[in-house]
DNA sequence: TGTTAGCACTCGACGGGAACGAGTGCTAAC
DNA sequence: GTTAGCACTCGTTCCCGTCGAGTGCTAACA
């Protein structure tokens, strides 16, 4: 079924309206904003109609009405003006990457901070796994008289200290054995045996209870888990929604963007290519049916993956997010592509 | 003037009463629950005199009575009866001490994240700073093709990565030259100067445009504030007290422990030895006037310090968090010096 | 002199009902 | 096809009476 012209215009009309407002809108207060040249009466009826297209939903009799999930959807798909993001915001988001982001590595966790900056809402951004990244090379630092210092570094750098008293010399030498033995394999692939034997041509050299701490302690660090890490900005914001004044929901709500286990799953799930929205059912977390999800992609030229996710009332602002999202995802390739051409 | 050890008795009835039900104790409850032999009429007269002694508050006239701060005060220097944490709590916090911890390291978060999960409140724990731990080691790895990774070695590990193109060799060079004129130095010495030195040295065999980048993230890097790391867990908790019910007074205490600028301040702030509390007044953060506090600095054999703060409504189970911040300190006490000694 | 029973009083919480008003659907007229 | 008019619905707000928890005071008692 299809929407003529005035109904879009209608059903955008009450769309925009509720973002801003979140109280259910009426028909007077349609025919007084937009110049339609519509009385009142007349929008009653298109409203009607809409209704049972399933667009809209009336909470009550006398009351105006909100958009449905299916009215968001069409409203994303198809009604929605492009934002436009103003240049002060553009300047701000320009100066925060270059002056933070010499470090390459910090660059996803400031993305996760100027998105929510840029929308408001609260962001949930994944940082890339580094899984097939093999292991370049190892140190062994002796930091203090009694600690020692593993230092692994793949695409990132993992550490861990022992303590256990290693002079200089025999952290050359242990240095040596884990380089020559490990560098070059990947992280998970590494097993009790691998160590084990390494173990074992290190004996020489170490005193045994040492050994073994080191050891074991190397074990736990290599094969720790590439975790992805997730950071959760701006998780507060939900607070300042009405739909979230009932104090239990906004608690449920913020021990999910709490919860490790779930947020990856979350940053796992398939949204496609380029920004997308999930709108309340369409989510799969019970505790979203109430929100909306706006997610995008991206890729690093290493090669890392991950997502940046924007979380908000299903009312959210839309075009806002979207363009935000296609802001940052500009700037950065941008700003990735100064840094790996040299210009 | 002196409490009498009825009144004490009385005093102590009123606030256990209180901390558990959130609600103003009547005088009836006390002399039905408590077995003082008393009747509500006698302990009316106590009550009155506890408040005209400024111990309690009577929020309106014909409601109970509520502590003042005054009155949490003397209880929790006088009236606290010792709390026994159970042996299944104990039991698994050296599971999680045990399981979790060979990495020294973390041992921090561990604290933080137990201590919340012993008392059920809010845990802010500050990491301890290592301002005064000098270089020990530089090293600087190719990863990729384009990235080069600089990892600086103090107490903690640093690093960032450049996308620069540099040989094997040339990260070899480089490191040689880096530790002889770093090594040794404590990262907060190192000026600009002091990298412009190095950089005219390396001029020979890394090309202009590298060295800059090359140099000015290892300037960043090594001169990045040791911030004190703050790690705040189960801030959420504080949604379950009907103290926050509202969701305004909620958001301004979920913001205060998201700033992490305010949180130095407070794990900066003088509390003295051992285990103390600050009640409601007593502390100096607006925000925190209807809190309480219960802190405890620690140092670390390696010289490092911090402060484990524990959050919560006026009315918290002082005995609790002080018996609980207690059984952590020897807990970690012993596994300190378990990885110390070699036993 | 300290304790207690009794009683009048206070004040917040709760619930029902009236008034209000925002908004609708329907009908009839244009 | 549009709109003015009107009856109707229903949530919100406010008022008021009732209830009950709790108090302070007084007088009687041990």
């Amino acid at each position: 079924m299809d929407l003529n012209d005035r109904k879009k215009k209608i059903l955008q009309a009450i769309i925009d309206e509720y973002i801003g407002t979140a109280e259910p809108v009426g028909s007077r207060a349609i025919s007084k904003k937009e110049n339609l040249g519509l009385s009142s009466a007349t929008i009653r009826n298109e409203m009607a109609d809409l209704e049972e297209m399933g667009y809209l939903i009336q909470p009550h009799t006398s009351a105006g009405r909100i958009p449905s999930d299916e009215g968001y959807r069409f409203y994303v798909n198809s009604l929605m003006q492009d934002y436009k993001i103003g240049m002060d915001a553009v300047a701000q988001l320009q100066n925060m990457l270059e002056s933070r982001v010499s470090l390459l590595d910090k660059l996803i966790r400031y993305a996760g901070a100027i998105a929510s900056n840029l929308t408001e809402y609260t962001t949930v951004i994944s940082a890339p796994k580094d899984d097939d990244s093999e292991i370049k090379k190892i140190d062994v630092v002796a930091v203090e008289s009694h600690t020692v210092m593993l230092i692994i570094v793949t695409r990132r750098v993992r550490s861990a200290s022992v303590n256990v008293n290693l002079s200089g010399e025999g952290c050359e030498r242990l240095a040596q054995i884990l380089n020559k033995s490990l560098a070059g394999i990947k992280p998970h692939e590494v097993t009790r045996d691998t160590i084990e034997k390494i173990k074992d041509g290190a004996k020489g050299f170490i005193k045994e209870s040492a050994l073994d701490k080191i050891f074991d302690c190397l074990y736990d660090t290599v094969t720790a888990d590439a975790e992805t890490e997730i950071y959760v900005t701006n998780a507060d914001s939900i607070l300042s929604y009405p739909e979230f004044a009932d104090v239990k929901k906004a608690r449920g709500m913020l021990s999910f963007l709490d919860d490790k286990e779930k947020l990856k799953k979350l940053a796992s799930a398939d949204t496609g290519e380029g920004i997308n929205a999930k709108i309340g059912k369409e989510n799969d977390f019970e505790i979203l049916q109430d929100s909306s999800l706006v997610s995008m992609n991206y890729t690093l030229p290493s090669g890392g993956a991950g997502k940046l996710t924007v979380i908000g009332p299903k009312r959210m602002n839309y075009s806002k997010v979207f363009a935000s999202l296609d802001l940052i995802s500009n700037e950065i390739e941008k700003l990735v592509n100064y840094y790996m051409n040299g210009s």
